[in-house]
RNA sequence: GGAGAGAUGGCAGAGUGGUCUAUUGCGGUAGUCUUGAAAACUAUUGGGUGUAACAGCCCCGGGGGUUCGAAUCCCUCUCUCUCCGCCA
């Protein structure tokens, strides 16, 4: 969330990057303000009368300590009325803070400056694309391919759980286990260090993150003991350095985590959900780093080209997408989303986002640093995913099949075993 | 699941109702000494809020209570450890 003194000093600039993403903070920043103050002079007052109490305390005990127990019980009796009205004050304020706090946590990231206006994700800007995209005749969507050689099955998933829950098997299991694999051997050798994550995480990391409040109705949610499914590795990677602070010489932070990631995706529905291309588990590789601010950007575009350096690797045709102001989250400042394309389906699949949250996470979870002259000061936080199988393998079937069985790309045999899926 | 013990600053560890604005040690930082380093010595060293800067206020696992006054007493929750039970 953003934080009461940007939303103090900035707010007219904040009303007006925030119309970007089709939001309209007039309303909800000059009440936020207005309470602010509020809270303020309540905290003011507050301390004042908790000032007073502190003294004359001291006062008491040092009078009860020399044996002047009368004057003391006359002081004892003074505080009553003090007490009371420190009482109601914290009563107050702790009302004013809560409501302060609830509309905080409505106000979403602001973007980047560079971030365009626009409606939804027709209208986000193409900034690269490369690859193949000649389509022959006669090539069949993943589902059909998934049947034909038995590698994955939908139905059976539906039978054990239900659907969105899909069963890998064979050479179809074998190819979800070798992508992680690569996944995270590339991430590694580009520096980052292997995490293994809880995937039940409890509200304090859901929050941090900014899945709750609000998005909760997204997640698996087990209420006998508190916990959620992950969304996806970002949440407990991430919160892995909430309340932290680091010094500067210990930045980046560079964490990379396979998890399988849970989404209820609630009210989605029809051909677009097919197959693979929308489920409620998934396997996924994230990517997350925690950035001293002055170089975040670096960073994401370090991230990009990473991830695109993937999907060369694989041979997919790709581009790549600079959000607009209306499709981008409620908590990212810049995303980039890449989008292989899928012969079988004659469209393109996000497989990827890769977004620079600046504080806006780092603010809930109280991760920062230690900047010059020891003040601290709050880091950036960024991830992506690299890269989340599903789709990856529905267009690696889809753009590869051949009338023998798909040809299983040049990088992956050393991790599949096998260079062809019949 | 049962019984017991515990949670204090980066770490270790005192404090069981009144200058605690939390003893001490280690670690960190700066300085003295040294060609440099170590050692020794000296000083300094938590987070937040607030202020022009001070001051003030809050934080001894979380929340609530008793009291003029709580790290200290009470209630409650969470977590950790020990023993027993169960167990991949």
């Amino acid at each position: 969330m953003l934080h009461i003194n940007q939303i103090r000093d900035n707010s007219e600039l904040i009303i007006k990057l925030l119309s970007v993403k089709n939001f309209d903070a007039q309303n909800i920043v000059k009440e936020i303000l207005l309470l602010d103050e509020k809270k303020r002079s309540q905290q003011k007052l507050f301390d004042d009368t908790q000032a007073e109490l502190n003294r004359i305390s001291k006062e008491v005990g040092i009078l009860f300590k020399s044996g002047k127990q009368d004057e003391a019980q006359l002081l004892k009796e003074k505080t009553v009325e003090l007490k009371n009205a420190a009482k109601e004050v914290n009563d107050v304020l702790s009302e004013t803070g809560q409501a302060l706090e609830k509309l905080l946590v409505k106000l979403p990231n602001i973007p980047h400056s560079s971030v365009r206006g626009g409606k939804s994700s027709e209208d986000n800007e193409i900034i690269y694309s490369e690859g193949n995209l000649e389509i022959p005749k006669g090539l069949l969507p993943h589902w059909e391919l998934c049947q034909k050689y038995d590698i994955i099955d939908f139905e059976l998933g539906t039978k054990i759980s239900g659907s969105g829950f899909p069963v890998y098997k064979g050479k179809g299991a074998r190819l979800q286990r070798a992508l992680i694999d690569f996944f995270i051997d590339n991430a590694v050798e580009a520096g980052y260090i292997e995490i293994q994550p809880p995937i039940f995480v409890n509200s304090e990391s859901a929050f941090g993150t900014g899945q709750l409040p609000d998005k909760d109705s997204q997640m698996y949610y087990m209420s006998i003991d508190n916990l959620y499914a992950i969304p996806t590795a970002e949440v407990p990677v991430t919160n892995l350095y909430r309340d932290l602070i680091f010094n500067a010489q210990d930045l980046p932070v560079k964490n990379v985590a396979y998890t399988p990631c849970f989404r209820r995706e609630a009210g989605s529905y029809g051909k677009d959900v097919r197959g693979l291309n929308r489920l409620h588990q998934f396997d996924k590789v994230e990517i997350v780093q925690i950035q001293l601010p002055e170089k975040s950007y670096e960073t994401l575009e370090e991230m990009r080209t990473y991830v695109c350096g993937l999907l060369r690797l694989l041979n997919l045709p790709f581009r790549v997408l600079k959000l607009c102001g209306g499709d981008i989250s409620f908590t990212s400042a810049l995303t980039y989303d890449m989008e292989v394309y899928s012969k079988g389906q004659q469209r393109w699949l996000e497989v990827s986002s890769v977004s620079n949250f600046e504080t806006f996470q780092a603010n809930r979870m109280k991760i920062r640093y230690r900047a010059e002259a020891n003040k601290t000061q709050t880091l950036h936080t960024l991830n992506g995913s690299a890269l989340a199988l599903p789709r990856i393998v529905a267009s690696l079937l889809e753009n590869n099949q051949t009338p023998d069985g798909i040809i299983v790309p040049e990088c992956l045999i050393p991790y599949t075993k096998f260079s062809i899926i019949n």
